[in-house]
DNA sequence: TATTATACGGAGGGTCCCTCCGTTTTGCAA
DNA sequence: TTGCAAAACGGAGGGACCCTCCGTATAATA
């Protein structure tokens, strides 16, 4: 739960819990139909592509235009806040699955989830590129989140003595995040393939199982 | 002039000189008014981005919008002829300066056009790089006839002993490009530095120059 | 010069963007 | 509970752009 950053918040959309606490909690109303916009945009991204018409996502919401657009008064606002979301999500499924399984199995299981969120945020990715290279902030931001959440499932697995020391959160994600991009168009299947794989890498060594065999035995 | 592709050619726009002399030429205006549109196109591309209005396009050009439209269907297909354009332009200047200065002098002003020329096209750089990686033909296309024109400078230089001779057409594109594109915004000044000192390369140990020094003289 | 295939031009219908303001809802306080 | 102001909602409407269609103009040919 890192603080947000102020330098981003700027623009004059409104903000759901204030860490300053300063005026006062939005409406009900207002979180409500944030989360329902973000929801539908999301969901027309995947299904359609970065240049859906806005109208179309605020239908989908149930929700005027008007709304939409004191939400996200750009479209970037609204990329940027269906990709904050989408780390949030990646995020707090890290936790539940560290409190729900063995460690070894919960990165595992997080590393399958962010293949598949990868996946099914291809169609938004030509206009999240843009964003994150003219804004160093965002991009530093949503990254150093998704590393925290990788670092965590994986200390977790080093202190069970069932994951490899040797690799940092950084890693993890840029391993993952590149077969993500490597296999490209729908087939995420391959992708899935080659994060097993990796992730077998993360196993072997680790400091519980038994020494590694010296090569292969034939 | 190399013949056009064929495969690139199947947009139903209409395509002057055709090289199997099918049906007929093109009508006089049509000609005409297809150079107007690339002139103003291009012009507009450099001054407000890649994504003016085509209707400007057309006002600009002193033409009707239908006009425009007959001519290039789709926005992809007026990018694509304003960067063939350039790149025959480039073309012809490297034969033009190869008639009528001595070879690596020709070099060096070809090099330095070839830098004002990528410095005004940077506004319709966005709209270029998806149809590039998109359309492999066009890429290859235009990269091979770019390549042979900096070919043919490099070897008469050569030839006549002043250009070294261990260095290709690909290989100095991808320098002068890389440059280009390394040296960010406007600034272009840089850029025209660089390449100066990328020439003074090529120029040493020439065939013609005395015998290159050791080293350093300190 | 007459004819006709070609090409021109722009009105018009459709979509999208974004703003503005009258109406509704919510949270708070009495 | 009730009343009230602030906050939020919703959608009409003006503007920009896209693209098509078809009546008109014109270059090429005989």
């Amino acid at each position: 739960m890192v603080a947000r950053d102020v330098a981003v918040a700027e623009s004059g959309a409104i903000d759901p819990a204030d860490p300053a606490g300063a005026d006062r909690r939005p409406r009900a109303d207002a979180l409500r139909n944030r989360d329902l916009l973000i929801t539908a945009a999301a969901d027309a991204f995947a299904a359609r592509g970065a240049d859906v018409s806005l109208e179309d996502i605020a239908r989908n919401a149930g929700v005027g235009i008007g709304t939409f657009y004191r939400h996200f008064p750009t479209r970037d606002a609204i990329v940027e806040a269906v990709y904050r979301h989408e780390i949030d999500v990646l995020c707090e499924r890290a936790d539940q699955l560290l409190a729900t399984m063995p460690p070894d199995q919960a990165l595992a299981e997080w590393m399958q989830l962010f293949v598949r969120h990868v996946a099914t945020k291809r169609g938004m990715l030509s206009a999240l590129k843009p964003l994150l290279s003219t804004n160093p902030n965002f991009s530093d931001q949503t990254r150093g989140r998704a590393t925290a959440a990788a670092s965590k499932l994986l200390d977790a697995g080093v202190a069970a003595g069932t994951v490899r020391a040797d690799v940092d959160g950084g890693d993890l994600l840029r391993a993952v995040g590149g077969i993500c991009m490597s296999t490209d168009q729908e087939r995420s299947e391959a992708s899935e393939r080659l994060v097993g794989l990796l992730f077998d890498g993360l196993r072997h060594g680790a400091a519980g199982s038994p020494p590694a065999r010296p090569s292969h035995p034939i």
